[in-house]
RNA sequence: GGGCGAGUGGCGGAAUUGGCAGACGCGCUGGACUUAGGAUCCAGUAUCGCAAGAUGUGCGGGUUCAAGUCCCGCCUCGCCCA
C-alpha cells in the first residue's frame, strides 16, 4: 500500500469494506455513557436512485456523528427505508409483480449508493416500513390509538383524487390540488378513517415553544393549527324553536351584527328557509357543492350568497338580523356558521355592501363608511361595551354570553382531523375487522400483523373499491374473538404511518416481542438532531408529534417530544439549458462562449438558469458519477462547501474539482513522492508557526462542526493545508492532530492517512484532538491604524503593549504622520487589539 | 394584504458584541514545467485610475470616531399564510 497517487478509488473501497467487516460503527446501549442520536430523514426509496439532494444532510449528520463520536458519545445513527409508497404501487399495476420485490431493489441501489459515500451508519439497525416485522408494530400503534378512541371513522366529503384513484389529507392539498404531482383533487362523500389529531392541538401547540428548531417551521405549524380565541354565540331564529351556534373571534362586536350566515352545507340551511326562497337556496347550495374549498375561498372577490328568508335574533339586543346562505363561509371551519360585523370585517363588509345590508360601528377609529375598520379602538353604540377596547370588551361579553347561557369563551382550530385511509394496495392493512352487525373489533396484539395478500391485479376493483376488495379470502376471515364471520378493512394506511414512529423503532430495531425495549427508548430517545428537508414543515412533523403525544399518554415513551433539535438542509439546485423553442439541452451538450452558453453541436445560444434538479429539465447529477470521477470524500467535501447548510445552492461540476485538488493537496502533504510517508513528516518538533495555524484551525473546526457551518469549517482547513505546504516541516503529532480533524468531513482519506502515520485500525474512536490556547497566542499584533475612519495604515506592536504605546506606535508611523500633518488629533480611540482610529481637524 | 428569510466581486460564498469588506473555493489573466495540457506549481485578480488616490455590501436617508452589521423609508426575489 505505497501508491503515490490519490487514489480515491482503492482508498475508499478498502475502509468502507473495513468499516463493514468491523462493524465499526456498530452501535449498544452502554449505560454511563452519553448518548447522542442524530437522526436523518429516512428516504423513500425511488427507483431512480439517489440524487445529490440525499448526500447533503446524510453527510452533515455523518460529520456530527464521527465528530461526536470522537467527542466520546455513544452514537446512534442509523438508517432505513420508507418504503410504502404510490410508484412501487404503479409498478405493481403496470407489471402484475408484487411491490416487495421492487422495493427490495431499490433499497438494495440506494444501500449500495449511500454505503459508497462512507456515511458511518449502524447497518444492523437498518429498518424497512414494508417489512412485516416492522409494519406489525405501526398496526399495533394503529390499535392504540384506536383503543384511547383516537381513530373513528366518517361518511363526509373528502379530498378525492381521480388520478390517483386515492383520498387525501387535508394537508396534502393545496390550491385543489395534490401537492407532490398537481392532479387535481375534487371533494366526494366516501366513508373514511379518521384520527383525531385535534384532540392534541393545545398540546401540539403549546410544546413547539421549548424546541430548537427553525423558528419558520414553528410558524408554519403554529399556523396550521391555527389557534384562535373567541367565542360560541347562540343564536335563535326567530319565530321559530331552533337555534343555531356561531363561532367568531370578535365577539366584541357582536353588537355590530347585521346579519348572519350560513355554510351551504349547514344543517339548518334548507329547514329555515321561507317557501317563497326555497328555489333559489336550493339551486345555490347545489351550486356550492360543485366547488372545492379553494375555489370557494379563491373567489372571495365576487361573493355569493342568497336569503333565506328567515331571520336571526340577536342574543344581546334581540335585534332581527336576516339569515343569509353564502359559500364564503366554510363548513369545516367552526360551526359553518358566523355572523357578520361588516363594519369590522373586511369580507362581510364586502359582502353587505355587494347585497345592500346595513353596517354599524361598534369600534371607533376608522370610517366604516369607506372600509372596514379591523383595529382597536373604543367600542361604541354597544351599551354595555361602550368605552371599552377591544380587548375588554372581548372578556366582558364572553362572561355576559355565558351567564345567561347564550355563548360562552372558546378557543378554535384550523387543524382539522387526520383523514388516515387510502384506497391502495402498497400501505399498512388496518388491524380491524366489521363483524356482520356492523360493530368494529381491533384485531389483538397476537393476532398482527395482518399481512398483505398477493393478488393478481392490483387495481382497484371495477366497481371502484380498494385493490385488497380483490382478496376476497382475505378480506372474508372470522372475529378472532368469537369466531364469528366478520370482513377485513380494504383501506390501508397513508404513507405517514411508518414515518410517524420510526425513529421509535432504530432504537430496538430487532426486538421481536416489544416495538421498542423500556430500556432503549429511556437511553436513547430523545433524537438530539434531525435533519431533513423543509417540505415536512407540517405534514411529517406534525403526524410524528403527535403520535408520540399518544405513545407518551400510553406510557410507552417518556418525553413529550421526539425531536429536540431540527434542521432543514437547503436544496442542491443546478444549471439547465433551455433553447428558444424551450426545449431543455443536457448540460454536456452546452458549451461557455464569453457570457453566453452555446449548443456544442450547433453553435445556437441557449439560455442558463439555476433551477430545481429534475429529469425533465435534463439537469440532474449522478452521485455515482460523481463519486467515480472524484471519490466520496470529494463528494461529501463539496456538498458541505458549497454554502450553509440551510440554504438553495446551485451544484457546479467545478467546485468538486476545487475539493478534489484540496484533498490532492492533503494527500501529497502527507505521502512522498515514493509512495512512502513524506519527508516533511518529522518526528519531534516541527515549525512552530504551523504549530499555532494547526491550533488555530482546531479551534475554528470545533466551533463550525457546533454551529454546522462545514463550509467555513472547510475554508479553515484548505488554509491550514495551504500553509503546511509551504512550511519545510510538519511535525508527527501535528500531521496526525490534522487527519483527525479532517476526518469526520472526508473519512476515506483521513483513515488511510492516520495509517500510513503509523496506526493500525480505525480511527473513528480517536479523541478529538484539543487545542492550545496558550499557542494561540502571538507575541505580535498587527493594529489597522484609521484617520477619519478610513485605513491609513497598520503596525506592528507587541501583544501586551499599552494604549499609550498603541497610540504611539501609531503616530509614529510615517504613513499615518503624513496624513496626520497640519492636523490636529481631537479624539483618539484604540479598541484593544482591534484597532486605532484618530480623528482629526 | 400579513408573517418569515434573503439581496456582498464574473460565480458559490466569508466577515464575534458595530472595529482592516471580499476569508476559502471556482472562474479568469500571466508565468514555470512539458511533445502536449483540460495535470501540477508560482504570481495576480472588487471597481475606476499609469499612479497617488477615489469609490464600493439592492436603493434613499439617519445614528456613530467607525455601519454589510443598528434605526427610519423604499425596491427586488424566495417561502409560508390569506
Amino acid at each position: 500500500m505505497s501508491s503515490a497517487l490519490y487514489d480515491h478509488e482503492t482508498i475508499e473501497q478498502k475502509w468502507q469494506q473495513y468499516w463493514l467487516k468491523n462493524k465499526t460503527f456498530k452501535t449498544e446501549i452502554i449505560p454511563g455513557k452519553p448518548k447522542y442520536y442524530v437522526l436523518d430523514m429516512f428516504p423513500y426509496p425511488s427507483g431512480d436512485g439517489l440524487h445529490v439532494g440525499h448526500p447533503e444532510g446524510y453527510t452533515a449528520t455523518d460529520i456530527i456523528t464521527r465528530y461526536k463520536r470522537m467527542r466520546g458519545f455513544n452514537v446512534l445513527h442509523p438508517m432505513g427505508w420508507d418504503a410504502f409508497g404510490l410508484p412501487a404501487e404503479r409498478h405493481a399495476v403496470r407489471t402484475g409483480e408484487h411491490p416487495a420485490i421492487i422495493t427490495g431493489k431499490n433499497c438494495d441501489t440506494f444501500r449500495r449508493q449511500i454505503q459508497r459515500l462512507g456515511l458511518s451508519y449502524d447497518w444492523d439497525r437498518e429498518i424497512n416500513t414494508t417489512d412485516p416485522g416492522y409494519y406489525k408494530w405501526t398496526q399495533w400503534i394503529f390499535s392504540i390509538l384506536y383503543e384511547r378512541g383516537l381513530a373513528y371513522e366518517v361518511q363526509a366529503p373528502v379530498n378525492w383524487c381521480p388520478a390517483l384513484n386515492t383520498v387525501l389529507a387535508n394537508e396534502e392539498v393545496k390550491d385543489g390540488k395534490y401537492v407532490e404531482t398537481g392532479d387535481p383533487v375534487e371533494k366526494k362523500a366516501m366513508r373514511q378513517w379518521m384520527l383525531k389529531i385535534t384532540a392534541y392541538a393545545e398540546q401540539l401547540l403549546a410544546d413547539l415553544d421549548g424546541l430548537d428548531w427553525p423558528e419558520g417551521i414553528k410558524a408554519m405549524q403554529r399556523e396550521w393549527i391555527g389557534r384562535s380565541e373567541g367565542a360560541d354565540v347562540v343564536f335563535s331564529v326567530a319565530d321559530s324553536d331552533t337555534s343555531f351556534t356561531v363561532f367568531t373571534t370578535r365577539p366584541d362586536t357582536l353588537f355590530g351584527a347585521t346579519y348572519c350566515v350560513l355554510a351551504p352545507e349547514h344543517p339548518l340551511s334548507l329547514n329555515i328557509t321561507g317557501p317563497e326562497h326555497l328555489h333559489a337556496v336550493k339551486d345555490y347550495i347545489e351550486a356550492a357543492s360543485q366547488k372545492s374549498a379553494q375555489d370557494r375561498m379563491k373567489d372571495e372577490r365576487t361573493k355569493t350568497g342568497v336569503f333565506t328568508g328567515a331571520y336571526a335574533v340577536n342574543p344581546v339586543n334581540k335585534a332581527r338580523i336576516p339569515i343569509w346562505i353564502a359559500d364564503y363561509v366554510l363548513a369545516e371551519y367552526g360551526y359553518g356558521a358566523i355572523m357578520a360585523v361588516p363594519a369590522h370585517d373586511t369580507r362581510d363588509y364586502e359582502f353587505a355592501t355587494k347585497f345592500n345590508l346595513p353596517i354599524i360601528e361598534v369600534i371607533s377609529g376608522g370610517d366604516v363608511s369607506k372600509e372596514a375598520w379591523t383595529g382597536d379602538g373604543a367600542l361604541v353604540n354597544s351599551s354595555l361595551l361602550d368605552g371599552l377596547n377591544v380587548a375588554e370588551a372581548k372578556k366582558k361579553i364572553s362572561g355576559w354570553l355565558e351567564e345567561r347561557g347564550a355563548g360562552r369563551g372558546t378557543v378554535n382550530y384550523k387543524l382539522r382531523d387526520w383523514l388516515f385511509s387510502r384506497q391502495r394496495y402498497w400501505g399498512e392493512p388496518f388491524p380491524l375487522v366489521r363483524l356482520e352487525d356492523g360493530s368494529i373489533r381491533a384485531v389483538p396484539m397476537t393476532d398482527l400483523p395482518i399481512l398483505l395478500p398477493a393478488l393478481d391485479d392490483y387495481r382497484p376493483t371495477a366497481d371502484g373499491s380498494p385493490p385488497l376488495a380483490r382478496a376476497l379470502d382475505w378480506v372474508n376471515t372470522v372475529d378472532p374473538v368469537t369466531g364469528q364471520p366478520a370482513k377485513r378493512e380494504t383501506n390501508t394506511m397513508p404513507q405517514w404511518a411508518g414515518s410517524c414512529w420510526y425513529f421509535l423503532r432504530f432504537c430496538d430495531p430487532r426486538n421481536e416481542t416489544e416495538a421498542w425495549s423500556r430500556e432503549a427508548e429511556r437511553y436513547w430517545m430523545p433524537v438530539d438532531l434531525y435533519v431533513g428537508g423543509a417540505e415536512h414543515a407540517v405534514l411529517h412533523l406534525l403526524y410524528s408529534r403527535f403520535w408520540h403525544k399518544v405513545l407518551f399518554d400510553a406510557g410507552l415513551v417518556h418525553t413529550r417530544e421526539p425531536f429536540l433539535k431540527l434542521f432543514n438542509q437547503g436544496m442542491i439546485l443546478a444549471y439547465s439549458f433551455k433553447d428558444s423553442l424551450g426545449k431543455y439541452h443536457y448540460p454536456s451538450e452546452v458549451e461557455r462562449d464569453g457570457e453566453t452558453w452555446r449548443l456544442k453541436a450547433s453553435g445556437e445560444a441557449v439560455e442558463a438558469q439555476i433551477e430545481k434538479m429534475s429529469k425533465s429539465r435534463y439537469n440532474v447529477v449522478n452521485p455515482d458519477e460523481v463519486i467515480r470521477e472524484y471519490g466520496a470524500d470529494a463528494m461529501r467535501l463539496y456538498e458541505m462547501f458549497m454554502g450553509p447548510l440551510d440554504r438553495d445552492k446551485p451544484w457546479t461540476d467545478e467546485g468538486v474539482q476545487g475539493v478534489f485538488r484540496f484533498l490532492r493537496r492533503v494527500w501529497s502533504l502527507y505521502v512522498g513522492e515514493d509512495g512512502s510517508l513524506g519527508a516533511r513528516i518529522v518526528q519531534g518538533t516541527g515549525e512552530t508557526g504551523i504549530l499555532r495555524e494547526l491550533h488555530k484551525t482546531i479551534r475554528a473546526v470545533t466551533q463550525d462542526i457546533e454551529g454546522l457551518s462545514f463550509n467555513t469549517a472547510i475554508a479553515r482547513m484548505m488554509e491550514f493545508v495551504n500553509s503546511a505546504l509551504k512550511a519545510e516541516t510538519l511535525d508527527q503529532s501535528s500531521a496526525e492532530r490534522f487527519a483527525l480533524v479532517l476526518a469526520p468531513f472526508a473519512p476515506h482519506i483521513a483513515e488511510e492517512l492516520w495509517a500510513r502515520l503509523g496506526h493500525t485500525g480505525s480511527l473513528a474512536y480517536e479523541p478529538w484532538p484539543d487545542y492550545d490556547e496558550s499557542l494561540l497566542v502571538e507575541n505580535t499584533m498587527e493594529i489597522p491604524v484609521q484617520v477619519l475612519g478610513k485605513l491609513r495604515g497598520k503596525i506592528e506592536v507587541p501583544t501586551d503593549s499599552t494604549r499609550e504605546s498603541v497610540l504611539e506606535a501609531a503616530k509614529a508611523d510615517p504613513k499615518i504622520a503624513s496624513c496626520l500633518q497640519g492636523k490636529t488629533i481631537i479624539k483618539e480611540i484604540y479598541v484593544p487589539g482591534k484597532m486605532v482610529n484618530l480623528v482629526v481637524k
